[in-house]
DNA sequence: ACCTGAACACCGTTCAAGT
DNA sequence: ACCTGAACACCGTTCAAGT
């Protein structure tokens, strides 16, 4: 994980793995089974940091602290969203967060089917967040410069609308994409709790 | 992307890629800078087949056809979201596309700001949908597959709620992930119609 | 202009061997 | 039980050489 964090994904390989530890390359194996193992643990490592939600608390405060903390925590290893792509085995930590979700939804008046839809809208707009903060350069001043470079290379008057949004909004001095995290939580969470009241009446409702 | 798409992302070497072409290794580079501008470029084609947005239509409409277009491209392409977490070289469709989005939402109403947080918020959704459908299997019947093995694996007691949603709702005869998708694009546009009312009263809305 | 062979510095992993 | 060296079948890419 620390080779991940500190080089990227690419860097981490079993031969620098090994160095790390200060042994063989092929001490590794006597460990683990193999790089996939590793790769599966790394992603099981990660929810294991991600704050669960309480079932049987408030709902809507506990998502919304649970998704902070997940956003946070998939901002520090951004790597995990490409490993998660292709990943079919989750971990306990992984497993174990996800029914804390499932509960907190469950005992929040959700029916199961709206607690299913619930889950994948919420963890979608997590997943997706964190692809496109991880496609942005680390710095905030990192990005302006990229957004800079971009549009003295863009012919201008071709893309008006792209242009517009880069001058007038982004690059304005308090900016900072990482806000755009609030509103679209809000409008998520507001949209579930307005189905709460209309869908799914033969679950009674505990708040 | 044939390559890509038929047998993943690990497979498109240089090697195989000139064996593709019936030539040698290095007759690529004669065409190509190297593999990092063939990533670029794939990412490029992929947004080239998502169907632009109109501005001056309708918005809600148009975003919602432009959200399934993507979402069916990406469903065929699923590889692109681990090449766009570490992309930061857009190509021309990739801004041609990006600008029909920004100025459908503009010429529907929304102020600069608003358009941004609409924006992050729906690709957002976009990219996270498409990595949760990456890490499933293909076939519906092999999902089904994957959640009975997991199921016989798991301590059941130890996560009531994981399996309560999983046997009675997954593992039900009719239920397939992609239909959750509707949910939740609904959920956002409609909650992206109420904030349009409200804030951002300085630009005029034109519909 | 387009292609190639040989080579370099890397990968993950197997296998037989050490302590 | 834990580690190692040598080897194998791969990578992306450079460089000098061909037509």
């Amino acid at each position: 994980m620390e080779l991940a964090d500190e080089q990227g994904l690419a860097a981490l390989t079993m031969r620098a793995l090994a160095q790390r530890l200060d042994r063989k390359p092929m001490a590794v194996y006597h460990h683990v089974r193999g790089k996939e193992e590793i790769l599966d643990g790394l992603v099981d490592m990660v929810f294991a940091q991600i704050q669960d939600p309480r079932p049987g608390r408030e709902w809507r405060e506990e998502m919304s602290a649970r998704c902070h903390s997940a956003r946070s925590v998939l901002g520090k290893h951004p790597w995990v969203i490409a490993l998660m792509e292709s990943r079919t085995n989750p971990g306990p930590a992984t497993i174990k967060h996800h029914d804390a979700v499932i509960g907190t939804l469950r005992q929040g008046g959700f029916s199961v089917a709206l607690t299913a839809h619930a889950y994948a809208l919420i963890d979608s707009y997590l997943y997706g967040f964190a692809v496109q903060e991880a496609g942005l350069p680390g710095e905030a001043d990192a990005v302006d410069e990229l957004a800079e470079e971009l549009m003295a290379a863009l012919p201008v008057e071709q893309y008006p609308h792209f242009v517009e949004l880069t001058v007038e909004h982004v690059l304005q001095p308090g900016y900072d994409f990482a806000d755009e995290f609030d509103f679209g939580l809000s409008l998520i969470l507001d949209g579930l709790d307005a189905r709460l009241g209309t869908l799914g009446p033969g679950t009674p409702r505990k708040r």
